[in-house]
DNA sequence: TTTAAAACAATAGTAATACTATTAAATTCG
DNA sequence: CGAATTTAATAGTATTACTATTGTTTTAAA
């Protein structure tokens, strides 16, 4: 995988940010600082001085970069489901048995990441929880409808066609692929939440992962 | 219905607020153009000083009702789960087929509020959006642990955990009782964004409900 | 190699937010 | 009736989320 990774970057619509945090040194920084900072501190409590400070730089560089916190949360969850429909590919692309080919992405989708290998200043591990915490705050606002015209969640959504078009060929008589797909991704993250903050209401612990119960209920409707 | 609502009070846990706001006029007040507020400007906009504007008084006398806007939220998710709890077991109590006791409980939970009918300084309608669009936010956050020690998201686990019960009845074989109900519970919310917001990725539109698709996933997965 | 432009970083600001403390007025209650 | 309590408003503070300005460094062109 490593030899592949050195040679591809996610990209992430440009209109999310000012100045690519890619191309510079600085831009790098506050995508690994902001990333580790957000994991500690939560989204809400994430200031773009407490990252300058973290970073031995200044706030009004940060903005140089980004124009505000939410844009860099939409650009964090963009490069992660732009990484995710990579590995997807990666995984599937191969395979043309339509039900191992589902299996195998579901799979994917909700693995647990634990190891930091590839993109130097991301850790996918940090950016995954990330994910499970605080992603549905980059949709659930009074802006959804512009920013989503401007293609800020066009990474996302894709995935989730994808998931749905493999859905598709399991079972085309299956009448709601796009909604299944859509709630496989959202239960992944939210069983991945409960299990850490509400066990009374999942089963999904130790013993049991959010993958099975997902890959369960995908093909529990589609196998009739 | 309304013989009944007039004797009965839906009741949230008080250490969310530190007045009860049901027992003045101003409380009232501050309830029914909260939800009326967080509807036109988003609960991201919303503050306590626009909120003072709104119903003639002043920033500090909301406070005195609640400590800040987040355990507003909070005590707003927690009455319309204990609202909704109310219209479950009155809509299933006399119900003894399994069966049509879960599909009952899956309608209620997937219904589109369109009458503000009861609680007089509550619109239904309108809460019902707020907790389309921001309920999530009520727990998606550092303090989570805490808030949820005091008691503060009892009334939305026990509601999932009716359902969950209602599924074993179904089915006592299927392995991820919980896990399904809480799916089915945050997917209708889901489903419900998406078919405002990202068409693309949902098969609910003018002519599928969420309702629908909910009762085909669980049932699709209890039929077996 | 010089010079002009551009990018960069820090300082110092501003308006709004999220509260708190104080005080004065109104209400209740013994 | 008077004391105690509750209510409401004013005026404050610290923090947040930016913006404008300035000087400094880097780059790039002549």
């Amino acid at each position: 995988m490593d030899t592949i990774l050195t040679n591809i970057k996610v990209s992430v619509n440009n209109k999310l940010y000012n100045k690519d945090p890619e191309s510079s040194e600085l831009g790098k920084k506050i995508l690994s600082n902001s990333i580790e900072l957000i994991n500690e501190i939560g989204f809400d409590s994430f200031t773009f001085k407490k990252l300058g400070e973290r970073i031995g730089s200044n706030e009004s560089s940060v903005y140089r970069y980004f124009d505000n916190k939410h844009k860099l949360l939409i650009y964090l969850t963009s490069w992660y489901w732009g990484w995710m429909e990579y590995r997807l590919l990666l995984a599937t692309v191969s395979i043309s048995d339509p039900k191992l080919k589902l299996r195998t992405a579901l799979t994917i989708i909700s693995d647990d990441i634990v190891e930091d290998n590839g993109f130097e200043h991301i850790n996918e591990c940090y950016l995954q929880q990330i994910i499970i915490n605080e992603s549905s705050k980059s949709y659930l606002t009074k802006e959804v409808d512009a920013e989503n015209k401007e293609g800020y969640f066009l990474v996302y959504k894709r995935v989730v066609k994808r998931i749905s078009e493999m859905i598709k060929q399991v079972n085309p008589d299956y009448n709601y692929p796009a909604s299944l797909a859509s709630t496989a991704v959202e239960s992944v993250l939210h069983q991945n939440f409960l299990r850490k903050h509400f066990l009374s209401i999942t089963d999904c612990n130790k013993t049991t992962h959010p993958r099975e119960f997902v890959i369960d209920l995908v093909f529990n409707n589609l196998n009739k």
